[in-house]
RNA sequence: GGACGCUUAGCUCAGCUGGUAGAGCAUCUGCUUGACGUGCAGAGGGUCAGCGGUUCGAGUCCGUUAGCGUCCACCA
C-alpha cells in the first residue's frame, strides 16, 4: 500500500478539507426517517453581533459529540442550527456605528433604521455560523433559522395572539426595570445586581409646623425631589407622636406626610423611610396603601425631568451631586457614612437600572409555571446535574410577571394597535385594517417590540416549522437534549419549558446538559473588559480543532466550571499526534491489497488480550455516552488508545511483523486494522476530523466513518480467561523493566531471563515478549531454578530470575526481597485480619470476601517465592 | 438573609450507585529500541480541609465547622 502519513498531522491541512467533504456528500442533512427513532438537539442561537468564544466552543462540541454517536448508532439524528437576532445587543452596535457617523435612531426614523440592522445581519449575521463549522459542528446547515426569519416571527406573532386571547399577556402600568442608556425597560431577570461602595446620607427633613426634624438616611438623594411622604413602623415607639404630622421636604418645599408602614424595619438606621413612589418598588407598594401622589422625576434617558424644578436637564448623577451640595449649605444634611450595596445594573451595558413606573406589555407568569414546575418534578424533563433543578424550582416557585415590550427597534414588533378613536387595543396576527371595537380606521401599531427571549423561548418547536403542523415538527418535536450553560437557565431554558408546554403541549426536551463556563488560567471569568478572553479560533490554529474539543470536553465534571490552560491543549494535541503515529505505523506494514477490517478466525493470546480490552471499551464509552458522561467516555478511549493500544499492543505486534511468517504477519495486521478502525469510530464523536482522515487512509467499507455504525459490545469477544493470562506476562514484564530501570541497567545490556511458573504454557507462548519488551537475551520457562547470583523478581504468577552477576549485590538484593516480603506480609495481615472478623464475612457482599480471599492467596504464594529466593542467596 | 458548589499528589482536575486513591502537566532517573522526543521505560510525591456520626468497611452517605466561589432575595 503506498498510502503515506505525514510524520507529524498537520490539522490545519486536514480539516478544511474534511469539512467540505462531509458538506458537499449531504452528510449533515437529515432527511425524515420514520423506520429510526429521532434524536433531536436545537442549537442554543448564538447572537448575530457575536464572535464564537470559548463558552460556544464548549457547547457546541459537546452537541456535536452527542449528534454524531446518535447518528452512528442508528437513530434519526438531527441538529437545528441557527442565530438570535438580540435585540437589545444588536441595536446598541448599530446606534454606536451611526453615532460615529455622526446621526441617531430619531433622525433616520424606523424604517431606514431597520434597513441598517437587516443590512448590518446580513453582513455579520453568517459570521459565527462559520466560526462554528471550524469547530466541526455538523449542524443540518439547510435547516438554519434565524430568530427574526419569516416562520419564526410568525411563530411569535401567533404566541403572542394565543397568550393575549387567554389572558396571558396583558398591557398594564406597573414598576418595571428601566435602562438608561439602552433607553428600554427590561426583565427582572436582566437585572445583575453588581456590589458598589456608596453612601448613606442623614438628612433632617423639618416638620411643617416647626416643631424640629425627622432624621432619615437615603443612598439616592436625588430621588427626594419624587418624595410624598416619609414612613415609620406603626409600632415604633420613637415615632408614635409623628404619624399622621406633615413635613417640608428639603429644597423642594413640598409638604409631605408621615405614614406608618410595617415595610419600615424599626431597627436598621433611624427607622425612617422617605417615600418616592416613582422610583422604588417597594415605595411604589407604600404609596399605594396610603394613595400617596406618584412624582416621576426622571427622564427616559436619565435626565431630570420638570418635576424636579430647578434641576431640570441635569444628568441624574449630577444631579446627586448638586443636591448634596445644597443639603449641605442649607444645614440639611447631618452626616454622611460610606456603606457597600447591591446597585441594579443592565446584563447588557452595566449602567444603573432606574426603577420606573411605565406602562409594558407583560406574560403572566403563574398559570404557565405550574405545569413548567410539574414536568421537571415528574422526570419529563431532567437536568444535569440535577442540582440545577432545585435552582430552577427555585426560581419558577418565586416567579414574578414577565415585562416582554422592550423600547427599542431591532425585534418582533409587538401585534397590537391603538385606536385613536375609541381606545381599544386590537391584537392581530395580521395588520388589521380598523378598530375591531368601532370600525375606525384611525389605528395605529404599538412601537414596541418584543424581549428577545420571547422569540428564543420557542425555538425548540418554531425551528420545526411551527405554526404550520410540519413533517419536521410530527417527527422531531418534542427535542431530545437541550445543551447549555447554567448561567441562562432563567433566561431560556425555563421559558422554553413552559412555552413548550403551552403550545405545543409536550415539554420541549427530556434533558437539559448543564455545563459550566471556562475561566481563565487564574480561574477568573474570561471577559472583554479584562482582556483576559482566549479565542478558541487562535487555539484551534495553533493546535487543531480536535484537540480544542479534546480539552474541552474531558476533565471535568459537568456542571462545574473549568480553567483553560494551553498545556491541556497542547497535551490533546500530543495525543491527536500520537494516534496520528500510531495509525501510520499500521500503514506502513500494510499490504498492498489489505483486506477491509476484520477478525481473524486464528488469533494469539494477545490478540484476544487487545480485544478484550477494546470489548470492554465499546460498553463503557456507549454506556458513558447514553448517560452524558462525555468527560469519562472520552477520557477512557484516551486510556485505552495511548496504554493499550499504543503502548502495549502495537509493540507486540511488531514480534509478528518483523517476523518471517507471512500467516503471522497478516493475522496481526487484520487484528490491528480492525480494533484501530473499530477505536477511530468510538472516537469520532469527540475527534471527528483526525479520526475520520485516518479512517479514510485505512482499509475501509463505506463513505465516510461519520455515516458509519458505531461499534456495540459482541460477547464474542468476550476473552476473560486470555486477559487474565496475559496480564500475568505483562505484570511480569513491567516488573523485570521496573528491577532493570531501578539498577540502572540500559534495555541495550540484554540478559538471560528464567521464568519460572505454574502456567509455562501461557509463559512459553510469550517468550517472545521478554525479549522485545523486558530486554531479555533468551528465555527459559520452567518450574523452578536454582541459579547462583540471580537477581529475582517476584510477582503473583511467577519468579523470575536474571542472571547478572556482574551487576548483582548480594547484600543489596538481599535486603531488597526483605523490604518486598515486608511488605508483602504487612499487607497478608491485613487481609487475614478482615478475613477472620466474623462481621466482615457475614455482612460484606460474597464477590467482596471471595477477592479478597483469592488476594490473599496470591499474596502466600507471593511470599513464599520471596522467601525461596532469599534462601537461595543464603 | 436563603440556596448551591468547591476544598484529593507541587499545579490543573477526574473519581458513577461506599470495597485497600487516579490522570495530565511539573520534578527526578535511564533510553539516538526505524510509528511517534508532540516519544519510550521507570521513580518520587496524597492521614482525599477539620471534627463527629452511620457502617464489617467512608474520598464516596449523614451532621457540623472553616476557607473560597456562584446564584437568588434585598433594608431605605
Amino acid at each position: 500500500m503506498e498510502k503515506q502519513l505525514a510524520k507529524t498531522y498537520d490539522p490545519k491541512e486536514v480539516e478544511t478539507r474534511i469539512y467540505d467533504f462531509w458538506v458537499n456528500n449531504g452528510y449533515f442533512h437529515t432527511k425524515i426517517d420514520k423506520s429510526k427513532k429521532p434524536y433531536t438537539i436545537v442549537m442554543p442561537p448564538p447572537n448575530i453581533t457575536g464572535q464564537l468564544h470559548m463558552g460556544h466552543a464548549l457547547d457546541n462540541a459537546l452537541q456535536d459529540t452527542l449528534i454524531r454517536f446518535r447518528r452512528m448508532q442508528g437513530y434519526n439524528a438531527l441538529w437545528v442550527p441557527g442565530t438570535d437576532h438580540a435585540s437589545i445587543a444588536t441595536e446598541a452596535k448599530i446606534v454606536e456605528a451611526m453615532r460615529k457617523e455622526g446621526i441617531t435612531k430619531e433622525e433616520i426614523g424606523r424604517e431606514a433604521f431597520l434597513e441598517r440592522a437587516w443590512a448590518w445581519k446580513n453582513e455579520y449575521g453568517s459570521r459565527i455560523t462559520k466560526q462554528l463549522r471550524k469547530l466541526g459542528s455538523s449542524c443540518d446547515w439547510d435547516r438554519e433559522r434565524f430568530t427574526m426569519d419569516e416562520g419564526c416571527s410568525e411563530a411569535v406573532k401567533e404566541v403572542f395572539v394565543r397568550l393575549y386571547d387567554k389572558g396571558l399577556i396583558y398591557r398594564g402600568e406597573r414598576m418595571i426595570n428601566w435602562c438608561s442608556k439602552c433607553c428600554t425597560s427590561i426583565s427582572d431577570a436582566e437585572v445583575e445586581y453588581e456590589e458598589k461602595e456608596g453612601h448613606f446620607w442623614h438628612i433632617r427633613y423639618p416638620f411643617a409646623d416647626g416643631s424640629g426634624y425627622i432624621e432619615l438616611a437615603t443612598t439616592r438623594p436625588e430621588t427626594m425631589l419624587g418624595d410624598t411622604a416619609v414612613a415609620v413602623h406603626p409600632e415604633d415607639e420613637r415615632y408614635q407622636d409623628k404619624i399622621g404630622k406633615m413635613l417640608i421636604l428639603p429644597l423642594v418645599g413640598r409638604e409631605i406626610p408621615v405614614v406608618a408602614d410595617t415595610y419600615v424595619e424599626k431597627d436598621f438606621g433611624t427607622g425612617v423611610v422617605k417615600i418616592t413612589p416613582a422610583h422604588d418598588p417597594n415605595d411604589f407598594e407604600v404609596g399605594r396603601r396610603h394613595d400617596l401622589p406618584i412624582i416621576n422625576v426622571f427622564t427616559e434617558d436619565g435626565y431630570i425631568n420638570e418635576n424636579g424644578g430647578k434641576y431640570q436637564g441635569m444628568h441624574k448623577d449630577d444631579c446627586r451631586k448638586a443636591i448634596v451640595k445644597e443639603l449641605e449649605e442649607q444645614g440639611y444634611l447631618i452626616k454622611v457614612e460610606p456603606h457597600v450595596h447591591n446597585v441594579g445594573t443592565c446584563y447588557r451595558c452595566h449602567t444603573a437600572v432606574e426603577p420606573r413606573i411605565s406602562t409594558q406589555w407583560f406574560v403572566k407568569m403563574e398559570p404557565l409555571a405550574k405545569p413548567a414546575l410539574e414536568v421537571v418534578k415528574n422526570g419529563e424533563t431532567q437536568f444535569i446535574p440535577k442540582r440545577f433543578e432545585k435552582t430552577y424550582f427555585h426560581w419558577m416557585e418565586n416567579i414574578k410577571d414577565w415585562c416582554i415590550s422592550r423600547q427599542l427597534w431591532w425585534g418582533h414588533r409587538i401585534p397590537a394597535w391603538y385606536c385613536a378613536d375609541c381606545g381599544e387595543i386590537t391584537v392581530s396576527k395580521t395588520t388589521p385594517d380598523c378598530c375591531s371595537k368601532c370600525g375606525s380606521k384611525n389605528i395605529n401599531q404599538d412601537s414596541d417590540t418584543l424581549d428577545t427571549w420571547f422569540s428564543s423561548a420557542l425555538w425548540p418547536f418554531s425551528t420545526l416549522g411551527w405554526p404550520e403542523n410540519t413533517e419536521d415538527l410530527k417527527h422531531f418535536y418534542p427535542t431530545s437534549t437541550l445543551v447549555t450553560g447554567y448561567d441562562i437557565i432563567f433566561f431560556w431554558v425555563a421559558r422554553m419549558i413552559f412555552s413548550g408546554i403551552e403550545q405545543m403541549d409536550k415539554t420541549p426536551f427530556d434533558t437539559v446538559l448543564i455545563h459550566g463556563i471556562i475561566r481563565d488560567a487564574q480561574g477568573r471569568k474570561m471577559s472583554k473588559s479584562l482582556g483576559n478572553g482566549i479565542d478558541p479560533l487562535e487555539e484551534i490554529e495553533k493546535f487543531g480543532a480536535d484537540a480544542l474539543r479534546f480539552t474541552l470536553s474531558t476533565g471535568n465534571a459537568p456542571g462545574n466550571d473549568m480553567r483553560y490552560l494551553p498545556e491541556k491543549a497542547e497535551a490533546s494535541r500530543n495525543f491527536a499526534n500520537k494516534l496520528w503515529n500510531a495509525a501510520r505505523f499500521i500503514l506502513m506494514n500494510l499490504d498492498e491489497n489489505e483486506p477491509a477490517p476484520h477478525i481473524p478466525n486464528e488469533l494469539l493470546i494477545e490478540d484476544k488480550w487487545v480485544l478484550k480490552k477494546f470489548n470492554d471499551i465499546v460498553k463503557e464509552v456507549t454506556d458513558n455516552l447514553e448517560k452524558f458522561e462525555i468527560g469519562v467516555a472520552v477520557s477512557k478511549l484516551y486510556d485505552f488508545i495511548w496504554d493499550v493500544l499504543c503502548d502495549w499492543y502495537i509493540e507486540l505486534c511488531k514480534v509478528r511483523l518483523n517476523g518471517e511468517d507471512e500467516t503471522a504477519k497478516a493475522q496481526a495486521r487484520a487484528v490491528l486494522v480492525y480494533v484501530m478502525s473499530s477505536t477511530l469510530k468510538l472516537l469520532h464523536p469527540f475527534m471527528p476530523f483526525i479520526t475520520e482522515e485516518i479512517w479514510q487512509t485505512l482499509p475501509h467499507e463505506g463513505e465516510s466513518i461519520m455515516i458509519s455504525d458505531f461499534p456495540v459490545y459482541s460477547d464474542a469477544l468476550n476473552f476473560t480467561e486470555d486477559e487474565k493470562n496475559f496480564e500475568k506476562v505483562m505484570a511480569a514484564i513491567k516488573a523485570i523493566r521496573n528491577r532493570r530501570s531501578e539498577m540502572n541497567v540500559p534495555p541495550s545490556k540484554k540478559a538471560e531471563v528464567f521464568i519460572a511458573t505454574a502456567d509455562k504454557n501461557t509463559f512459553e507462548s510469550c517468550g517472545g515478549f521478554f525479549v522485545k519488551l523486558a530486554s531479555a537475551s533468551k528465555v527459559t520457562v520452567g518450574d523452578d531454578f536454582n541459579i547462583d547470583g540471580a537477581v529475582n523478581i517476584v510477582t503473583a504468577d511467577a519468579s523470575v530470575f536474571i542472571p547478572m552477576n556482574e551487576l548483582v549485590d548480594l547484600e543489596a538484593e538481599k535486603k531488597r526481597l526483605e523490604k518486598e516480603l515486608n511488605d508483602a506480609e504487612k499487607n497478608l495481615a491485613s487481609l487475614l485480619g478482615r478475613l477472620s472478623n466474623q462481621a466482615f464475612i457475614s455482612k460484606a457482599p460474597a464477590q467482596v470476601v471471595e477477592a479478597d480471599k483469592a488476594r490473599a492467596e496470591t499474596l502466600k504464594e507471593k511470599i513464599a517465592l520471596i522467601k525461596e529466593g532469599i534462601a537461595k542467596i543464603g
